[in-house]
DNA sequence: ATACATACC
DNA sequence: CACTGGTATGTAT
């Protein structure tokens, strides 16, 4: 209960600016009890503003008192430069996904975020939050100087729209189909819980060290929370247990779950493997004509309390519901009885009016930290205040976006008429920050690798490849490209990703010599294309031919592929979902424009929810403990995606999966009393087995001759067509293809000479240069290097004299084993622990050459 | 079409 | 000791 208000919101420093600083302004509080619907209309709006510029300290909701924050000056104590993170104080862990909110019923509010600032106050993370939210300050500021600046004939006639959109809102909100949303208690946690009774009644949290996916009733009231870092829980908790998450458990629970809700609505929409919303109309009418007497809302009620009954028995688990005239309603009303309990909203607009006003706006889906904090930098904190600010939200917003929030403020969710297919598939991966040129290319083929396996379970391929990088100041980066025909192979995608990542590194270097560290690399395929008459261009040219036939995959794989679900798609697909959701991105600066009105149809939708499940999840790493059998071997070779060559079969593969586990989900609800849960986690580490990469040299070479015949399939890379003859055609790739590598490969290797110089000495370096130099063309050669039996590639790094631009210096920091040791150890396939992807890394190079020859050679 | 942001789990 | 991963969508240029 309490609510939030806690913190106060906002505040930014304003530095730079703008502005000012200075002034105070609390947001005010309000008054702290409240339960779940205290509200506190916080208006003010249009007030002061300007410069808005709020600082911080925070003012505790609570009257009384206003602790000055013992923390900040802890946080200061850490030395860290700061002081600008004093100042904002508050308003920086308000931006923390567990920041505010939530809180059990006894959580020292406060104590908490100061505990929260003096262990991470100072870290780089808690640095870019602060500018984000000095960006929403800025973004207030103008917002508001907008709305003062307005002249009443622009006020009049964005009270005029808002009056529109607010009928429209209200047409939409019907009483004639009955909803659930259905969620499971603390899920991960009481999974644990259950298997392991010994833990009831402590405070533990299902994660690791880095990063917390759920936390049980009693650990929540010490502050700890899902997507929490674990270390900052330990820090609020000292007996706090981490328990390692055991995805396959919690999937197996979940599909109890679901089969459980398939009986009263075959065509729900999941939300996770937790949660999911149905629509139960037809299963209360089914059940009204069999007992006339019977009214509608019982009976949904009754169902409910079975659907819940029969959770219970079989999983031995709890959940909470919520039953509404709208998917949306129904989601808000799950988490009003959190644990174990369920709540019936009443199907008239009296009751929907009331349940909705007094609500914080962050408690409406689709509603997250930053719109709250803007929206409340605009006075506007609850659903009643949206309402009664319409006029100035529909002259400060998008159309789009003030369409939204009318619609969230009367409960309505705009069916979705057609079934949603995936529009992209991605994959990221979060490492030891690293500037190192050779990791980051092994990280990313992996990533490329691991993509490509999936997308091939799926039978996917796209023409939108997008790379993301995460410097380790937790600025992000995207680059994409669009191809002109769909891809779907390792290779082609490694090379594409690698030439952008080259590029942007470059671009983003502080200084020419010095390669920004990277935390993180992704890379997402989008523009799909479905089915196996995908345009296979590169397929047929660098993947499989398959043993015998079509195209398989199954070099890799082979052997198992995992278990757990597969099926993947077979999902389900459903039809009339609707759901409604819809991120939305309010927080632009200036902006504002509000005219017009709207178009006509839109969509809202609440996030997060799919027709089926087939969520999966992401995987898991481990941290330190270990993770079972994880990470032991497996292998996932990669290699590039492709298959070996047949003489030899090339374990390659399984991707990973192995520890993969998953991503989890979460949700989060905050509310009042309890919460729950959780957040995605994944604490991550592939279990990708060592890298191996090839260091692709090339001297190009090549003639550009492509001829180009007309009815040839399209080459993914320059989109024109392939020749048909071999001789020609092989030239293609070896130019057409390698180009993209020798631009970011042949660029000097001042990057990495320069991490190899910084290294200490300690440090073993090794050159590894492509070994090969040869051209592509002479592609028989390449054979030679071909992939040991374990699927790691050749360990055959001859030393070669390094060429200006082919070769790379390859070294391993102290704690670094050489090549050959790494190698060697990553055989046992015991666990290592603490193995991180960029050690496992750390010691080859990508050799895109031998792939391409092998594929090229496939073909003559 | 590309880049950035926000959201949800 | 240092803040995840996957997908979707809105806004802007």
């Amino acid at each position: 209960m309490e609510d939030d208000d806690s913190d106060g919101g906002d505040g930014a420093p304003v530095h730079g600016g703008d502005e000012d600083e200075e002034e105070e302004e609390v947001q005010h509080g309000c008054g702290g009890e409240e339960q779940k619907r205290g509200v506190c209309p916080g208006e003010d709006g249009e007030g002061g503003d300007t410069a808005v510029a709020k600082r911080a300290k925070v003012t505790t909701a609570n009257h009384t008192t206003t602790t000055t924050l013992p923390s900040l000056s802890s946080a200061s104590a850490l030395g860290a430069p700061c002081a600008a993170l004093e100042r904002a104080g508050s308003s920086v862990t308000g931006r923390l996904a567990y920041g505010r909110n939530k809180t059990v019923k006894g959580v020292d509010h406060e104590k908490v975020m100061a505990t929260i600032l003096a262990t991470s106050g100072s870290s780089a993370y808690m640095k870019r939050l602060q500018e984000r939210s000095a960006r929403t300050v800025r973004s207030i500021a103008s917002k508001t100087q907008r709305w003062e600046a307005a002249t009443p004939r622009e006020r009049r006639r964005a009270a005029a729209v808002a009056e529109e959109a607010v009928r429209e809102a209200q047409e939409r909100l019907t009483f004639s189909r009955v909803y659930v949303h259905c969620d499971m208690d603390a899920f991960y946690a009481s999974v644990e819980e259950r298997d392991n009774p010994d833990l009831k009644g402590k405070p533990m949290a299902v994660g690791g060290m880095k990063m917390l996916t759920t936390a049980n009733y009693e650990a929540r009231k010490y502050g700890v929370r899902s997507a929490m870092p674990g270390y900052i829980g330990k820090a609020l908790c000292p007996h706090l247990i981490l328990i390692k998450p055991r995805f396959p458990v919690y999937k197996s629970v979940s599909a109890i779950f679901k089969s459980i809700l398939r009986d009263y609505d075959p065509d729900f929409l999941s939300g996770g493997l937790d949660e999911a919303s149905l629509d139960i109309t037809d299963c209360v009418q089914r059940r009204m004509d069999r007992d006339l007497s019977l009214t509608r809302e019982a009976t949904a009620c009754a169902l409910v309390e079975e659907m819940r009954a029969r959770i219970l028995a079989a999983t031995n688990l709890t959940a909470s519901a919520g039953i509404a005239c709208t998917r949306r309603l129904a989601k808000t009303c799950s988490d009003w009885k959190k644990p174990n309990g369920q709540y019936f909203l009443p199907f008239t607009l009296d009751s929907v009016t009331a349940f909705l006003r007094p609500l914080p706006i962050r408690k409406l889906s689709g509603i997250g930290n930053v719109t709250e904090e803007l929206l409340r930098g605009l006075g506007v904190e609850t659903v009643a205040g949206m309402l009664e600010q319409r006029a100035k939200l529909q002259l400060l917003f998008r159309p789009r976006t003030f369409q939204f929030f009318m619609h969230v403020a009367h409960g309505v969710s705009v069916p979705r008429t057609r079934t949603r297919e995936r529009k992209s598939i991605s994959t990221e991966r979060t490492f030891d920050a690293t500037s190192s040129r050779v990791q980051l290319l092994s990280i990313l083929n992996r990533i490329c690798s691991k993509l490509t396996a999936e997308m091939q379970e799926k039978q996917l391929a796209g023409r939108c490849l997008t790379l993301k990088v995460k410097l380790a100041t937790f600025h992000v980066l995207q680059r994409s490209v669009t191809l002109p025909t769909p891809i779907a192979d390792s290779s082609v995608l490694f090379a594409q990703m690698r030439a952008i990542m080259a590029r942007e590194l470059e671009a983003a270097s502080p200084s020419p010599s010095r390669m920004p560290a990277v935390r993180l690399l992704g890379v997402r395929v989008s523009s799909l294309t479905f089915g196996r008459n995908r345009a296979t261009v590169l397929d047929r040219f660098v993947t499989r031919r398959g043993n015998g036939g079509g195209d398989d995959d199954g070099s890799d794989g082979d052997c198992d592929k995992q278990g757990m679900d597969e099926n993947e798609h077979s999902a389900s697909r459903q039809d009339a979902v609707d759901t409604s959701s819809r991120g939305m991105t309010a927080v632009d600066e200036d902006d504002g424009d509000g005219d017009d009105g709207d178009d006509g149809d839109e969509d809202d939708m609440m996030p997060g929810l799919f027709n089926d499940e087939v969520t999966d999840m992401a995987m898991m790493g481990d941290d330190d403990g270990d993770v079972d059998g994880a990470m032991d071997d497996g292998d996932d070779g990669f290699a590039f995606s492709d298959v070996p060559p047949p003489a030899r079969p090339l374990p390659a593969a399984s991707h990973d999966e192995i520890g993969n586990g998953n991503s989890i989900r979460g949700h989060d609800s905050d509310n009042d009393d309890d919460d729950d849960d959780e957040v995605v986690v994944v604490e991550a580490q592939t279990p990708l087995r060592d890298a191996s990469c090839h260091l692709a040299i090339a001297p190009t070479g090549a003639a550009s001759t492509i001829p180009k015949s007309a009815g040839s399939p399209l080459c993914p890379v320059c989109g024109r067509h392939l020749p048909t003859e071999n001789a020609a055609l092989n030239t293609h790739v070896d130019e057409c293809l390698n180009r993209h590598l020798l631009s970011s490969i042949a660029t000097p290797d001042t990057h990495d000479m320069h991490n190899t110089a910084a290294a200490p000495t300690t440090t073993t370096t090794t050159t590894v240069s492509a070994a090969t130099t040869t051209s592509v063309a002479a592609r028989g050669t390449v054979e030679a290097t071909a992939p040991t039996a374990t699927g790691t590639p050749r360990p055959t790094s001859t030393p070669a004299p390094s060429s200006s631009f082919s070769s790379l210096q390859l070294f391993s920091s102290s704690n670094k084993k050489p090549p050959g040791q790494q190698r060697a150890s990553s055989k046992k396939k015991k666990k290592r622990r603490k193995q991180t992807m960029q050690k496992q890394t750390a010691t080859s190079a990508v050799d895109i050459r031998h792939a391409l020859s092998r594929a090229a050679q496939r073909w003559s």
